[in-house]
RNA sequence: GGUCUCUUAGCUCAGCUGGAUAGAGCAACGGUUUUCUAAACCGUAGGUCGAAGGUUCGAGUCCUUCAGGGACUACCA
């Protein structure tokens, strides 16, 4: 890249005119300034010890020695201590042509870098999916794909949290109050039901506290002692013990649950290689229990419970076995863990989960290196922020969360409309309506959701709708509709011109140096896990677009050669613009 | 109590390993369509980057303290 080539000959001119030895990967060379000429520059103040001149004149020395010694170099300016440095146009034209027919333009070979294993969703199989869970389903998804774009070979999988106390709860409520109903008598989506029998049991649950307390128990005692928690108990108990009779219900209640999922995961557009089930890995973690007892590692209190002391790595004592000898969540995580690295064979595994749990992987991370396990560093945790309504956290029980089917119901309403209202698809057919309604609202829902930083909590507020202008997805999905309708009015798709022939305006060379930026740009977002990166770079990519398409006539250029150079302007546009959004998960339509 | 984290325009957010006069979108106000899709384009206004110190040629960015949010610190997951 023409980076590098600079940062040679920047590190060359550093040694020959003042003896600096520096490696051409360690020069800092940045884009410049949007109020100064030039296309990147080099900040000259580190070296002033070693030239012992001003600023500006060995800043001055520097640009007059590149400007000799590198070919690709047209002109220089020197501002104080900024060497500014502009590329011939040849250069960027040059990389116009032999990019723009390329369709998968920034993506690396495919599998040319080690596997790594994506863990995301993970969802509990007693409610259905709300706000919180779409942000995880769409990170996990979009990370997965940008990991792909930069070579990674990527699996997918999911771990679903189908035991425990959790689920039991939902059961009982279900066999007390339910009267046989299922998803088919009820007209119910299968999650929805078990979500309302899960905020049917809370209900209860309370209601009895409420009692308890008002004869006189504490409310500590009172959430210990009421029946529907005993019998919720008494059900996981007898699920342990594999009655038929509870495992029956579970695997109905279950089932009912996954049916509903998968509708939501279609809708979502996400999908995944693998599953794992709590219910089938929970007891493979207490072999490492014991594999740390006999290592010395975790030690027995007197009621049998087994700890790890991490007290010296800033944790704490931590429990790994309870006295009864069933499992813990890091039980079986530990169990999970080893799993995913022998079935997978991976250097790296990625948990999208919540920020909520960083102290759970630390654990984790920190007993594997206890254990001398190899895989431990490969643990990765990427930990993404809560989504907040002005009101607070969403809880499942209290009803206070945006559940996902309704959300995208009402963006793909609201996506209907808009269209409507604007008139630009009259005399489309239904089916191809439809499926443009959902592109179009799953396209405002996934972008305004991956745009922010992955680690910061974000807010959403139900009363104001998500935007389909400016920074949006609609937006970027209608730039790209509008470059798709130039080059159908094209006719051809071969686009050749003479580079000398040629002018570049300022937003067209704009574009050039954008379009070109682009593999770096899916290089650092596979870096930093952030799909918010894409979201930025392809946001001001359709902008400059729409200002070039604004600013200048393409079709009706009478410059043959000028034409030609736009067409394949707007070739790599659309390329990159869909590129971009396959790596957020988001379809661009060719109309709208 | 301890650990971690956040605070940038009225609102929602960018700001890459420290670099030039801190940027978008929305909302507000004004303008642009006989011409390739106006879900667009252009302009105006809006800021003590939570506060105070420090590090240095240079700090929104790094360090310390403080204020105010949030998360975690369960034999829950």
């Amino acid at each position: 890249m023409i980076q590098d080539i600079i940062k040679g000959q920047i590190a060359t001119a550093l040694y020959s005119l003042y003896q600096i030895t520096i490696a051409p990967e360690n020069v800092v060379i940045e884009k410049t300034s949007d109020d100064y000429s030039g296309d990147f520059t080099f900040v000259v103040f580190p070296y002033l010890k070693a030239s012992r001149k001003s600023p500006a004149a060995t800043a001055q020395e520097l640009g007059a020695f590149l400007n000799d010694n590198c070919s690709e170099i047209d002109s220089y300016e020197v501002v104080t201590g900024f060497l500014n440095m502009s590329i011939k146009q040849e250069y960027w034209l040059n990389f116009l042509s032999s990019s723009y027919s390329i369709s998968n333009y920034g993506f690396a070979e495919p599998n040319s870098k080690e596997a790594v294993l994506v863990e995301y969703s993970s969802p509990n199989t007693n409610k259905p999916l709300h706000l919180g869970h779409i942000r995880n389903n769409l990170l996990g998804y979009s990370v997965a794909e940008i990991l792909k774009a930069t070579g990674h070979k990527v699996i997918t999988c999911n771990l679903v949290n189908d035991r425990g106390i959790h689920i039991c709860k939902s059961m009982y409520a279900w066999m007390q109050f339910g009267n046989g109903e299922t998803p088919e008598s009820s007209g119910l989506k299968g999650d929805h039901l078990v979500g309302k029998y899960y905020v049917l049991f809370d209900q209860k649950y309370k209601s009895e506290i409420k009692e308890l307390c008002l004869n006189g128990m504490t409310e500590e005692d009172a959430g210990k002692k009421a029946s529907s928690i005993l019998a919720a108990q008494e059900l996981l108990v007898k699920w342990e013990a594999n009655d038929p009779e509870t495992v029956g219900v579970w695997k109905m209640m279950n089932e009912w649950v996954y049916r509903g999922f998968d509708v939501t995961y279609k809708k979502l557009g996400v999908n995944f290689n693998h599953y794992y089930y709590e219910s089938n890995t929970y007891l493979l973690g207490k072999e490492i229990v014991q594999e740390g007892l006999d290592a010395g590692i975790f030690y027995k209190k007197d009621d049998n419970s087994v700890w790890i002391d991490l007290s010296e790595e800033g944790l704490d004592q931590k429990l790994v076995l309870r006295g009864d000898g069933t499992s813990v969540y890091i039980t079986q995580d530990l169990g999970t863990a080893e799993l995913k690295f022998a079935d997978f064979n991976c250097n790296r595994s990625i948990y999208v989960v919540g920020n909520e749990q960083e102290y759970h992987f630390k654990v984790l991370q920190q007993i594997a290196i206890k254990l001398g396990k190899s895989y431990a560093p490969g643990i990765f945790h990427l930990s993404y922020g809560m989504v907040e309504l002005p009101h607070g956290k969403m809880k499942s029980r209290e009803g206070t969360v945006v559940d996902a089917d309704d959300l995208i119901s009402e963006m793909e309403l609201t996506a209907e409309e808009t269209t409507k209202a604007l008139g630009k698809m009259d005399g489309e057919s239904e089916e191809n309506l439809k499926k443009l309604y959902h592109t179009i609202g799953m396209g405002a829902l996934k972008y305004y959701l991956l745009k922010v930083d992955p680690k910061k909590k974000m807010m959403f507020n139900p009363e104001e709708s998500i935007d389909f202008q400016g920074n949006t997805g609609p937006f970027i999905q209608y730039t790209h509709a509008r470059i798709k309708s130039v080059l159908r009015n094209a006719g051809s798709n071969e686009f050749r011109f003479e580079p000398n022939e040629v002018s570049l305006s300022k937003v067209e060379k704009e574009i050039l140096v954008k379009l070109y930026h682009f593999p770096l740009v899916i290089a650092e977002a596979g870096r930093e896990m952030s799909p918010g990166v894409i979201c930025n770079y392809v946001f001001e990519l359709a902008k400059n677009y729409s200002q070039f398409y604004h600013d200048h006539q393409i079709l009706k250029e009478v410059n043959l050669n000028q034409k030609n150079m736009r067409l394949q302007i707007c070739e790599l546009s659309a390329a990159v613009i869909r590129s971009s959004f396959s790596l957020l998960g988001i379809e661009v339509p060719e109309k709208m």
